[in-house]
Order: C-alpha cells, then sequence, then structure tokens
DNA sequence: CACTTGTTGTTCTTGTTATAACAACATTTA
DNA sequence: TAAATGTTGTTATAACAAGAACAACAAGTG
C-alpha cells in the first residue's frame, strides 16, 4: 500500500496508452488491491468520485478486466492483471497487424519516387528517434558502416545493434574514448576529437554515420534535447562526409 | 486508390488504438500514398484542413512515423509501415509489460479474500468476453471439463484451445451437432437438446460449462449482443449444476 | 408504526482538456 | 503582383473529470 504517488501515476500512464482512462486506470488498479469490493469502498481507496465509478465499471467490464456480482449491493472483481492486460495488448495488436498489412500495401504502390527524394536531406529530431532510425539504417546496410562521434552515443542497446549486425559489414569506428568490451566485428580508432563542445554551458555533440558510402546521418545539438539529426542519401552530400570521414580517419591514425 | 471508405475509417480506428488522433491517421495514410510530399499536398489527398496538417505533422515526426527534409517547401515522407506501427507497438508493449509487472505486485498483495468470494455469482457481458473467460478456465482446468451447449458456441478457436488442453484432462461434450473433425481427446455426445429457443424472433442460446466440478459457467441470453455469462465457484451453483449435467448426461445417452 | 439514517445506483450539471476546424496574417516564391 | 506556404490565433466540439442531486431501499430507533 505504500506505492509512492509518482509510481502510481506512472503506471496511470501506461495504462493509458492501453487505452485506458484515468479513472479506469485508478479503479483498476484500486480493485486489484481488495477483491470483490463494492463501489463505495472502491471509490474510497481510488478518490474516483462515486458517482463516476458505476460508468467506469461499465467499460471496465467491456474491456474484459472487472466482472460483477449479481449481489446487492453489487460486487466487483478484477480480472488478474497478467491476463488482462494480455487481453488489451492482445486486440492492440491485432489491429496493429491489421494497419501493417494495409498500409504497407498502400505504401508499396506509392507514387512520387521520381521526384528526386534522394536529393533531398531529411531531419529527425529527438535522441531517441535518431536511436531508432540508426538502428534501422545499421539492419539494412549491405557493406559498411562508417561512424564518427563521441562514446556518449553508444548506448548499450547501440552496441549490440551494431555487435548484430551481418557478419561481412565492416564497421569501423571512431571515437574519443571507449568503456567496456569492444565487440569483434568493430574496428575501433580511438582519438579525442574536437567534437562536443561546450557553449552557453550545453554541451554540443556531433556525430557521423555512414552507411555503404550512399547514406549518410549526421546529427549535432545539445545532448539531451533539441537534439537534430540530418538524413540523406545526396551524391553531394554523401562526398562531403565520406572526405570529412577520410580526414579524421587520418587524422586518428597518427 | 479505391480504397472502400469503410476500410479506410477501419485502418483510422486500429491507427488510434495505437496512440494516433483521426487526423495523424489520415495524414499517415496519405503519406503513404506520395513519396516527399508536401503540406499542401497531404491536405488536398487526405481531406484534413492545410492548417492543421502542420501540427499534425510534429506529432508524427515525434512519434517517428514521418521526416522533414529542410528544403523550401517542406517536403515530408513517411517511414515504412512495417517500421513505423512496430515502433509504435513497442513502446506499448513495454508499458505493457511494465504495468503487468507493478499490477501482478500488487494482485499478489490483495485482501479481502475471506470475503467468501466463491459464495458469489459473477455476470460477463458480450460473446467475446465470455469466450475469453472460457477459454482461461480451460487453460486453468486440472482434471475435468463438462460442456453443454449448442455448436454454434465451438468457433474454431475454441476448438483449438480445448484440443490444446492438458492431456490428462477429462473433456465430456453434450451438443446439437457436431461440424467438422472430432479431436482426440474430447468425448461427444451428439444429441438435439432443448436449448436454442426461439422468443420474440431472437434466437435464445444457452450453455452450461463445468470444471473440475468446481466452478461453473452459464451462459444465456440472444445469440449475438446482450449475451451473459454467470459465473460461480458456490457450493450450491455448482451443484445444481452438475445435477443438471448430470440428467442431460443421461438423457443424451438414450 | 412513523421516522430517521445510511447506502446504493442513477441522472444531471459544470469544468476541463485535447482535438478539430477555420479565419487571418506574415512570408516566401514564381 | 499573384499564388503558395507557414504560422498564429480563435472558436467549436467531443470526451472525460468532478461533483451535486435524487429516488429506491434497507436497517435501525423512538
Amino acid at each position: 500500500m505504500a506505492e509512492s504517488q509518482d509510481e502510481l501515476s506512472n503506471i496511470a500512464e501506461s495504462l493509458k496508452s492501453l487505452g485506458l482512462t484515468k479513472y479506469e486506470a485508478l479503479v483498476y488498479i484500486a480493485l486489484l488491491k481488495v477483491a470483490g469490493a463494492t463501489a463505495t469502498e472502491i471509490h474510497e481507496i481510488s478518490g474516483v468520485p462515486r458517482a463516476s465509478v458505476y460508468p467506469v465499471f461499465d467499460r471496465l467490464i467491456q474491456k474484459n478486466l472487472v466482472s460483477v456480482s449479481n449481489t446487492s449491493p453489487k460486487r466487483f472483481d478484477a480480472m488478474p492483471p497478467e491476463e488482462g492486460i494480455s487481453n488489451l495488448l492482445a486486440s492492440i495488436e491485432d489491429n496493429a497487424q491489421e494497419a501493417k498489412k494495409v498500409l504497407s500495401d498502400i505504401f508499396s504502390q506509392r507514387i512520387g519516387v521520381e521526384r528526386g527524394t534522394q536529393e533531398l536531406i531529411w531531419s529527425i529530431y529527438g535522441l531517441d528517434n535518431i536511436h531508432i532510425r540508426i538502428s534501422d539504417l545499421v539492419h539494412h546496410a549491405k557493406q559498411s558502416i562508417r561512424i564518427f562521434c563521441n562514446m556518449q552515443f553508444f548506448t548499450p542497446g547501440m552496441i549490440e545493434t551494431l555487435e548484430a549486425s551481418g557478419e561481412n559489414i565492416a564497421i569501423e569506428i571512431i571515437v574519443d574514448q571507449w568503456t567496456g568490451d569492444v565487440p569483434r566485428n568493430l574496428k575501433v580508432l580511438i582519438k579525442k576529437a574536437p567534437i562536443g563542445h561546450g557553449i552557453d554551458n550545453k554541451i554540443i555533440t556531433g556525430g557521423v554515420f555512414l552507411f555503404d558510402c550512399k547514406r549518410v546521418m549526421v546529427i549535432m545539438g545539445p545532448q539531451n534535447e533539441g537534439l537534430t539529426g540530418l538524413y540523406s542519401e545526396s551524391d553531394g552530400f554523401v562526398r562531403f562526409f565520406s572526405s570529412y570521414w577520410r580526414f579524421f580517419k587520418d587524422w586518428a591514425r597518427k
């Protein structure tokens, strides 16, 4: 009964992403604590207005998270969370599956590829999104991956992704330091590089990622928030950063 | 480009359950059709007001479903749906995982079991929910399962569930007819039973399900909507339907 | 018995938030 | 300049949150 308010609202958030409302989450959580409770008891435990408890129960019953007794007063019981959540998730996964199928279909018939997409430079915002996209690019690389950035970028997950890439892909990394083991398939050059400047009391990070000498991702910006990635398949863009890479590789070898 | 309006709104629904709003869904779908489109083009295809397109794009970009070019006018591009949806789903699954963990914890410390839960009769509404619950009960059965209802109940999924239950569980079924193969582990008695009456032009369905002679589920009501299931572990309830079962079994053998 | 008290379930308002929809404007671009 | 683009507000709308009010009923009390 000693959940921190913080943790409780954290779970409420998780449940919301599963399609529950705030009240639904609170009522369900309260009901997990007391088997066969009445509406009034749940109202007292959860803090949800007593009148609101009833429609909330209706919805939870529809979602098969709760059952009612036919006694008077009504008593409510929660499904075990393992099963309840699995049921919720299952229906979402069904939807995702369905959506994937139809949308992939639409995607495969897309038009406008002739419009020189490859000449454009695309922006990606946020560290998480950049990580996702780079993981993606790593997965799709066929021959070579070249990375030039500082160690902060190499989260355990990212190292794992690189480690799991095809064996016949040459991965070269120039980095300011390396903590932990270096996976066998990585060729790491360590050199304190002039990237990562401090401006306005913020640490500015930079990084260049080349895939198969055809695709480039450049990242720049403050460390945590507002990080921007630029992605391009443009010839000029790729050429520019290829020579940028070659320059720093020579420099790092000294 | 010939998706029925129905199918399109169907997908929009699916995407909503993945956390997208109506506009986000419409814009994303439109963007899948045209690579590297401008805001105005998307506005025309999707029917979303032009001014609304920009904030919608911002949100889609945050969710890593869309990237922007740095040209003028801005051009937008959709992530392949396979990856985009997987990313969305992954974060929901993380939440579900997290929620399961914490809620199971709360659930295991629940109080009030002494309150004679087993004497109550619980209601479950809707065919889908009843199917889920019965599948659940089948999974947890240890010794015997006894079913008395008509064939409509035995969907392919339900038959599969029964077939996959433990080998040392005795499963006896009394049913009005059986279409398809009878799985080896089921003992089926076929007999046109006086359940399934027609009242008010609606077909009324009934069914009795006994698990380990300890738990009973009774279903009744119109076939599709408004179907109600009653579940109980109450001694009296179980006894009543046990003799109900015995009576029909004798009758079915004649 | 009439009367109070408390509980339960339902029905209505009111406030609040997140989208949705649109008008208006400044800025580009051709 | 005319058209297209991007941004900023304002107003609607719908869902949810929050609580007030009420009828029905059961249990206790004089």
